[in-house]
Parts: C-alpha cells; sequence; structure tokens
DNA sequence: AGCACGCCGACT
DNA sequence: GTCGGCGTGCTC
C-alpha cells in the first residue's frame, strides 16, 4: 500500500492519509490534489508510508500530482512548518497562504515551462561612490556571507540605506545566490522596483505584492521557486516564497507595523526572515531609521551585528530642524497655528513645498451637537463615526458602514450640529482659506482610491506645480523631494494618551519618517510639530534626532513592565454576536490555561480597545512568558486544548507575538 | 473552513 | 403545506 500524508487547508492540525494510484510516485513536498469531502482540494505531500491507521475503506485516491510545479525544496518545507509550529496554525493553512492564488486552485490549467532566464551578467557599476559609513556597513556583512548573521543598519533617514542594500545584493548575485528584498505594504514598490532594474539590467527581477494581478503572481512565485528569479522584490507575502539558492534577505523598515499579518496567518514577515535566514545560514539585513525595540536590544546585546549609518548620503544635506509650536500659547485656528502658516507662507514666498502631516482621513473625526450632546457613532461598532463633508456621508472607519449627514440632530431636532476635529479634508479646506492661490493636494486612502491617483499628485510635487501636499502617513515613506523644505505635524498628541505599549515607538518611527520627508537636498528642512506637550521627552528626543536616546528609555521603561523584548506575549482574541459570550469564552480559556500549568502568566480577560466592531463583541486575553522556550509549549496544549472545546458561537483566534496589547 | 444533515417559525 | 434559520458533526 503506497499512502501519501497531505496537508490540507483546513483549520485541524492533523494530516490526511491518500492512497497513491499506480504510476503516480509524489515526493515530499510536491504539490497534489486530493478529494476532500465533496471537493477537491490542493495540499502538500507531508509524508509517504507503507501503511495508514485510517480503516482502509475510507481511504481515497490521490486525484492528482502537479507536475509543472517542481516539489517544494526540504529548506522551504522546513520554513512552512516552522511557521505553522510557532504562529499555531495548521501547516495546510500555511501552504495555502504561501501559494499564489492561481496556484491554490485544484482545476487550473498547466501552467506551461517558462524560458530559462540569461546567466546575470555584471560586473555591475554602481551610480556613485559609497561612503566610509556605507562601505564599512557592507563589509560588516561580506564578513559572514555563508553563515547566519543577522545584522542591524541603523541609518538616519536619507543615509543611503538602499545602496548598500543594492551592493550587497551585487554580491550575493556573484556568488551564484538569489535575493529576497521585502519592502513594507507601500505604494513605491514601482519606483523601488525601477530603481533595482535599472542598477540590475539582464538579471530576472520579480516584484511580489498584493497590487500584482493574479497571473502576474503565479508567475513570479514560479519564477522564484525554479530559482530563474535572481531577486525577488515583495511585501510580507514574499517572505514565503520559495527560493532554492537564496542567499541574502534583505528586510528594510524592519520596524514597519506593516510586516505583520493581522488576520489568518498572523505571522511577522520580519521574523519569519530571520528565521529563514537561520535555517538557510545565510545573512539577513535589517534595515531602519528607527528600528523597533525587540532589534535594537538584539544588536545592543550582540546577538545582532550593528552597523549605523550617521550622516546623510549627500554632503550638503542636513537632518531638518525640529520645532515644537505650543499649541497652549498659539491656539490653532481650524487646525492650523499661527507659526505653521507664517512658516508655509514663507515656503510659498520661496517656492520651496511644504508637507502637512495628519494622521486622520476625512472632514472631522465627529459630528457633534451642540444643544443636547449627541454625536454621530456607529451602531454596528464602538466608535463614532467620521464626517466626509464632500461626500455629505458619515462613515465608519472600522466597518464600512455610511449614512447621510443628518440635516438636524437625530437626539433632539436642533440644527446646531458642529464637526469637532481635524481631518485632512478640513485641513485642506482650511489651508486653501488660509493660503489663497496656494496649490494644495490631498493624500489619504479616499483621495487615492483611483488607481495612478497618487502617482499623479506626486508627479505634481516633483515638477514643482504643487506648493501643499496634506495627507496621512501615506506620505511619511520613500518620497524624495529636493524642494521639499517645511514638515507640519498638525496632532500627533492622540498617541500620547494610547494604552497601547507600542504607540510611543510608532509615534517616535513617524515622526522620524515625516521629517526625514524635510530637506533631503541643499536646501536646510524645518519641522513644525504642534502640540500640547512641548517638553514631552519623546519630542524631545524626534527633536534631537537621537533615536538611541529614545530606544534606550524606552527599552529600560519595557523592561520594568516585563513587555518585549524583555518577555514575549500571545494574545487570545475572540468575538461574538451574542453579548457576553466572547469574554465567556475568555474566562473559560483562562481557566484551562491556568490548568496547563505552563511558566506563563495569564492576564485577566478583557474587552478589546474597539469593544464592538461590525456588529460584533470583541474581547482578548493577553499571556506573557519569561522566554519563547516557554511559551511555545504552553501554547501548543493551551491551543489543543481551545480546539477541542471550541466556542460555540464564538470566533477566536491566537496571535503570537501581537503588535498591540 | 465548507458543506452536509436536522429540527422548528413565517410565507408563496 | 414548504423555505430557511443556524446548531452540530465530519472531512483521509
Amino acid at each position: 500500500m503506497k499512502i501519501a500524508r497531505v496537508a490540507l487547508d483546513v483549520p485541524l492540525e492533523q494530516a490526511f492519509d491518500f492512497l497513491v494510484p499506480e504510476g503516480l510516485d509524489p515526493a515530499r513536498g510536491s504539490l497534489v490534489v486530493v478529494p476532500f469531502g465533496r471537493t477537491a482540494k490542493v495540499g502538500v505531500v507531508v509524508a509517504r508510508a507503507a501503511r495508514s491507521d485510517v480503516p482502509a475503506e475510507r481511504l481515497r485516491e490521490l486525484a492528482k500530482v502537479f507536475d509543472d510545479v517542481a516539489p517544494l525544496a526540504a529548506r522551504d518545507l522546513e520554513l512552512l512548518e516552522f511557521c505553522a509550529a510557532y504562529y499555531q496554525r495548521p501547516l495546510g493553512e500555511v501552504l495555502h497562504a504561501s501559494l499564489p492564488p492561481r496556484l491554490r486552485q485544484a482545476r487550473r490549467r498547466v501552467i506551461k515551462a517558462q524560458p530559462a532566464s540569461a546567466p546575470a551578467p555584471g560586473p555591475f557599476v554602481a551610480p556613485v561612490e559609497a561612503t566610509p559609513a556605507q562601505a564599512q556597513a557592507i563589509a560588516q556583512v561580506l564578513e559572514g556571507f555563508e553563515r547566519f548573521h543577522p545584522v542591524l543598519l541603523a541609518g538616519i533617514t536619507g543615509s543611503g540605506k538602499t545602496e548598500v542594500y543594492l551592493r550587497l545584493i551585487e554580491q550575493a548575485l556573484a556568488r551564484g545566490r538569489q535575493a529576497l528584498y521585502l519592502v513594507p505594504e507601500i505604494g513605491l514598490t514601482p519606483q523601488l522596483e525601477s530603481r533595482v532594474r535599472s542598477r540590475f539590467p539582464g538579471v530576472a527581477i520579480v516584484a511580489a505584492h498584493s497590487h500584482l494581478g493574479e497571473g502576474e503572481r503565479a508567475v513570479a512565485w514560479l519564477a522564484a521557486h525554479a530559482g530563474r528569479a535572481r531577486i525577488v522584490l515583495g511585501t510580507r507575502l514574499a517572505a514565503l516564497a520559495p527560493m532554492p539558492e537564496l542567499g541574502l534577505i534583505v528586510v528594510d523598515e524592519e520596524h514597519d507595523p506593516s510586516y505583520k499579518q493581522h488576520e489568518g496567518l498572523r505571522y511577522s514577515a520580519r521574523d519569519v526572515a530571520v528565521r529563514r535566514a537561520q535555517l538557510a545560514a545565510i545573512p539577513v539585513v535589517l534595515g531602519s531609521a528607527t528600528p523597533s525595540l525587540e532589534t535594537w536590544a538584539n544588536a545592543k546585546q550582540g546577538r545582532y551585528g550593528l552597523a549605523e549609518l550617521r550622516e546623510r548620503a549627500l554632503a550638503d544635506a542636513k537632518l531638518p530642524v525640529v520645532r515644537m509650536v505650543d499649541t497652549r500659547a498659539d491656539r490653532p485656528i481650524e487646525g492650523l497655528s499661527d507659526a505653521l502658516l507664517r512658516a508655509l507662507r514663507a515656503r510659498i514666498a520661496r517656492r520651496e513645498q511644504s508637507l502637512v502631516f495628519v494622521n486622520r482621513r476625512g472632514f472631522s473625526p465627529v459630528l457633534f451637537c451642540r444643544s443636547c450632546a449627541w454625536h454621530s457613532t456607529c451602531t454596528r461598532c464602538s466608535a463614532n463615526l467620521v464626517l466626509h463633508q464632500r461626500a455629505g456621508e458619515m462613515r465608519c472607519h472600522h466597518c464600512g458602514h455610511r449614512e447621510r449627514v443628518p440635516a438636524r440632530c437625530p437626539g433632539c431636532g436642533s440644527p446646531d450640529l458642529a464637526p469637532v476635529g481635524q481631518g485632512t479634508q478640513r485641513i485642506e479646506e482650511a489651508l486653501g482659506a488660509a493660503l489663497p492661490g496656494a496649490r494644495i493636494a490631498r493624500v489619504d486612502r479616499d483621495s487615492t482610491a483611483r488607481k495612478g491617483a497618487l502617482a499623479d499628485v506626486l508627479a505634481l510635487v516633483r515638477d514643482e506645480r504643487l506648493d501643499i501636499l496634506v495627507g496621512t502617513q501615506m506620505l511619511a515613506k520613500g518620497h524624495d523631494y529636493p524642494r521639499l523644505t517645511l514638515v507640519g505635524v498638525v496632532d500627533s498628541d492622540c498617541a500620547l494618551y494610547s494604552v497601547d505599549f507600542r504607540a510611543s515607538e510608532r509615534l517616535f518611527s513617524l515622526l522620524t519618517q515625516v521629517a526625514g520627508r524635510a530637506g533631503r537636498a541643499r536646501e536646510p528642512g524645518e519641522v513644525l510639530i504642534q502640540t500640547d506637550f512641548p517638553a514631552h521627552p519623546l519630542y524631545a528626543a524626534v527633536a534631537a534626532h537621537d533615536y538611541a536616546a529614545f530606544a534606550d528609555a524606552s527599552l529600560e521603561e519595557r523592561r520594568l513592565a516585563r513587555f518585549p523584548p524583555f518577555a514575549h506575549l500571545a494574545m487570545l482574541r475572540a468575538e461574538s454576536k451574542h453579548a457576553g459570550e466572547a469574554l465567556a469564552f475568555l474566562r473559560a480559556a483562562a481557566r484551562l490555561a491556568q490548568g496547563l500549568d505552563g511558566k506563563v502568566e495569564i492576564f485577566d480577560p478583557v474587552p478589546a480597545p474597539l469593544e464592538r466592531k461590525a456588529g460584533f463583541e470583541r474581547a482578548q486575553l493577553l499571556v506573557r512568558a519569561a522566554s519563547r522556550g516557554a511559551l511555545q509549549p504552553f501554547l501548543r496544549a493551551w491551543k489543543a486544548g481551545l480546539d477541542e472545546k471550541g466556542g460555540r458561537r464564538v470566533r477566536w483566534s491566537l496571535d503570537v507575538d501581537p503588535q498591540e496589547a
């Protein structure tokens, strides 16, 4: 009897046994189609066996072995197995997540073999000489090119980290290896892609991100898997793409929250990348101007190498001057302080450009009745409805619910309804009114919904046909504009009130990123941050461009609070349409956890920060352990118990290394 | 997860 | 008299 053990995308931990028909001989790692219930599913063969524990009459035959896709290499399968074990998900689900959508389909056309690419030409000529700091960083990584060698590349904005990555990739290519280049989920991949392509003419480069069409994604995945693609440039989903000759991994902006997936397989592409480098015994470069505290601690403690770029790469470019506008004295009108308006006027007069950063889209975050204190709330979420003036709507940013703007207060009938707070639309209008004749454009999720809209606006900036860019954090990253010399931050204080333990880290990072947009070329940049707390240490550290001081102080706080990286967390989240059931499920889960007797601290179940979302009541339960070694076996046993018990009317998920707690 | 089966309320 | 609600049970 020939048996193939197959992992399938079902929420069950076990693999399923199938009879192997005569003439077929699937290897471990082969992609196969099996009959399952009354459907057919794609799975991966995880083992072969001569007999099965399943009664013979229940065994069914493999329907198909895909022979247009080579079996996954042992090391690539091992990576998927690591993810499955670490994130407490079935292997079949991890496989499913790693495959492009087209290859997940049981009924698909055979993919015709792609031509082999020409051998990589070279050597490649770098456009500029490396600075001494860049050269040193490169040398540090090259020191260990044939072993696991994680290096933090901590470089200020504009210090030329990309040039370091490109030179290292060149070295990997020269050694006959593939390179994986991960970037956050941002609209900049096309620009970077063209830069990489022009730097490595003739080299097979594939992009892998969610904006690609299904066909393109399948082609990219297959090229990576077959070793034809020598450089894979992609967002977090590329972290799992099979690459048989992988020799280098780059994780740019390694601190970026978008590396963490927030549903299904909740993996961190950065952490997976590090593990992958370890399995493959290759270097991994983690680059950032504001590294995550986890990575910073790893570098400080010597587990990772540390290479620093402390100067901007262009000799004349200086870091911007960062100043606080004390909004208790200089009270903003329509969100704009006098100091910010004066600075904007000065830029317009000098034909320089400005960026005004508002971390909230829409017109105003809430509509408020001045006579009865009614305010616009979502019926399905515990959140306010955001006023979108131009569309004449109020929208929930959590569930997508929309309502017409009422002419009179639904509570008392008064017409005295007032928008409270500033969103991008309102700031855009206020700037238009305060600065007549200024050429202003807004960039947020609403204004860039149309494909190409962002590129159009950015082209206006580049061609200097725009004076002021207003927008959300979409504008924080990666853009280089020589004429942009002023960045205004309208209101970032709200992040200081957040209960989330990563809030200040994210705020520091965001402010550093937006500040980094100013003065990247010859003209010096200025950053104005409007705040009620001009003396706050976080703002002081941003103004001093002192990441190390901020990070070291934050690490000390984390150590005292026993939070990551000084502890390891997992969050059990639950939601239910029935009142109280999510919390009840978590209470039962907590009792189960206590019975397991792990070296793990079980917190009390509490309502989630957004307690109701899309009609679901949500709650969460945090667990904490001193080490991964203590947490992992506990999670395994806990998950098994929870699977068995289930929550009948409760949807639940376990989030290992949660971003928010 | 799908997708069946199975037993109780408002409608062509 | 049926259509359909979601509770529960199974998938090699």
